[in-house]
DNA sequence: CAGATTCCATACGCAGCCGTATGGTGTCGA
DNA sequence: TCGACACCATACGGCTGCGTATGGAATCTG
């Protein structure tokens, strides 16, 4: 019954599917933002022409938010992922989520949600799927420090600084800062956990 | 002796200058992005051509520098007077300072500085100038903190958390939080002056 | 095998933008 | 009054990018 959309092609050369556009996009996004990303050189990226692009996408638009609903979907995913935690784990999972987060590894991913942050503040659609990300990332701290024992109040501001401090942390990645001594570091996550 | 190059031109219209391209482009920036920084929109915007853009700057990237400088310019003057502080008030003056960078008043501000941020991870000299206003800004308010008798570790720790909480706190501004609450908000500012 | 479907190439018109070349108009100094 | 210069408009060629129209090759279906 499943029309099994997605056939083995034989030939060497596999077909497309939306799929691989939108990582090669995401590739894009992570170098020139979301204004950089343009039907015809992702095309290119991927050998193709934009023949091929127009047979799956309706428009760029529909690529764009394509890229969006993806993002969206990764980044609540690995949120949940990073912020499990055993009772009285609890600790120890917010210091893995902020090691995680903070880290100068994972450049990738800082470009990509820069990129699409900056982009939003201009697009409505953008600006639903950041906010959504944020309000999980938040709701997702909170609870570790509320299952801490701590009143709701201090929960709330213990996650907003925590989320605050590893996204200007990973924003201000550019160069090398006196940031990423240990110690620094150390002294931070400490402020802001316990 | 002095050539006195600007002219009072007695006529209606007043002559550019590069100071009146650049406030031009900075509106721009801060709603397109260095990407949509265009010279022809630009001198649409300002009511002239582009021959009138050719002659006050050598090309496009001639004007992104500018821009680039002046930006410097005005951060580097604007966190020293923020962090101005009489023997006593550096408690006060490093709270101003929060109060003032993570506001959600300052739209303008932040965009430009997210911008600029974003584009200088593609262009060599957008990252030396963001560098100097980081190191700038870290310093200024270090040298609150050292004046606070913090040691030399802690000073620079709280001084990286200020920035990055700040920093971060203003790029998600996007929608509305439950972090502008006044009562998160305090406690943030206590978690990192005290 | 014949037709339908999937996936992609090619070609076209249109628009935006860059940088240059060139001409025009107003203002200044001698 | 007359160059000289500052400031800007107009026009051009070239490039890139969007979206569409159309054709073609490969694969699946009956």
């Amino acid at each position: 019954m499943e029309p099994k959309p997605l056939r083995a092609k034989t030939s060497g050369k596999e077909a497309l599917d939306r799929a691989a556009w939108i990582a090669g996009a995401l590739d894009i996004v992570a170098r020139d933002g979301i204004d950089g990303l343009r039907v015809e050189s992702l095309a290119k990226k991927l050998g193709v022409t934009k023949g091929s692009f127009y047979w799956h996408f309706k428009d760029r638009r529909d690529l764009i938010d394509a890229v969006l609903d993806d993002w969206r979907a990764s980044r609540i995913r690995d949120i949940r992922k990073q912020t499990v935690a055993e009772p009285g784990g609890e600790l120890a999972a917010l210091r893995h989520t902020i090691d995680v987060y903070a880290a100068a590894r994972n450049r990738k991913g800082i470009s990509i949600e820069a990129a699409i942050r900056i982009w939003a503040r201009q697009d409505g659609n953008g600006l639903a799927v950041v906010e959504e990300v944020d309000a999980e990332r938040l709701d997702c701290t909170r609870r570790l420090f509320l299952a801490l024992g701590l009143p709701a109040a201090e929960a709330a501001a213990r996650s907003a600084l925590l989320y605050a401090y590893v996204f200007g942390f990973s924003m201000m990645q550019c160069g090398r800062f006196p940031m990423d001594a240990a110690q620094t570091k150390d002294w931070i996550v400490g402020r802001i956990t316990q």
